[in-house]
DNA sequence: CCATAATATTAGGAATAGCTAATATGACAC
DNA sequence: GTGTCATATTAGCTATTCCTAATATTATGG
């Protein structure tokens, strides 16, 4: 039962076919990652569910208030937020409205569930 | 149209019932937070994968020549894993077995489905 | 045109993250 | 006991993150 020292795993450059599952090529996991960090931050994370809670788009100008930080911080949070794929923009004169992704309700749905099973 | 200026949300404290949906808790908030940042790192997020595509549980060796980074990375990597709910850990002897929760499982195959149908 | 409103961008700084190297702990073999 | 292996912890350093404040940009209204 001594641990095997073999290499474990060398899922470099493209989706190479691997036994079990499905490893990840370096592309695949980086972009989960970005992902990931991307929702990572209270602000960011709250202007997520605050814009995921909305039904419809919801104007940037109706953010700034909510989230706890100054304007040019939620600017930048949503285009990181966008930047990852998290949510949409949609210009408007000189408003800005934003939407979540299909990719967002799935990643939200997911930690719903989490939340859900965990302290249920 | 245009946009209103009333104070979007203001869900502090335990959970208030709301109009649509769930708004979350501030401390929800912060949980969902701590889950993503926990996972949004390279070298965690692959350990969790390496993990996570191997049956049954990995022993930290094997874990850290997969790696590219030092032994006690690798140790701080899986430490704060197993805080955030996301990895469970069995001693054997002086090695450390590792397992992925529910809630790591639902996590990445939540991240499964948003790489397909994102890239097909 | 000018003024203003909504958003974006930038520079800069404080806090944090994530690493390495070194050291400590703890279990096993002898 | 000593030595060694697997892991954990610590100190310290650099790079990044996330913010503010200030300054652009862009659209609208007069």
């Amino acid at each position: 039962m001594t641990p095997k020292r073999e290499r474990y795993h060398a899922t470099s450059a493209t989706e190479s076919c691997c036994s079990t599952g499905h490893r990840l090529s370096d592309a695949e996991l980086a972009a989960d990652v970005r992902l990931l960090a991307a929702a990572g931050s209270e602000t960011r994370y709250e202007a997520l569910r605050l814009i995921a809670d909305a039904d419809g788009e919801v104007c940037a100008c109706e953010l700034e208030p909510a989230l706890a930080v100054s304007q040019g911080a939620v600017s930048q949070a949503l285009s990181r937020l966008r930047a990852a794929g998290l949510v949409t923009r949609r210009k408007d004169g000189r408003w800005r409205y934003y939407g979540v992704t299909p990719e967002a309700e799935r990643l939200l749905s997911a930690l719903d569930e989490i939340r859900e099973s965990t302290h249920e």
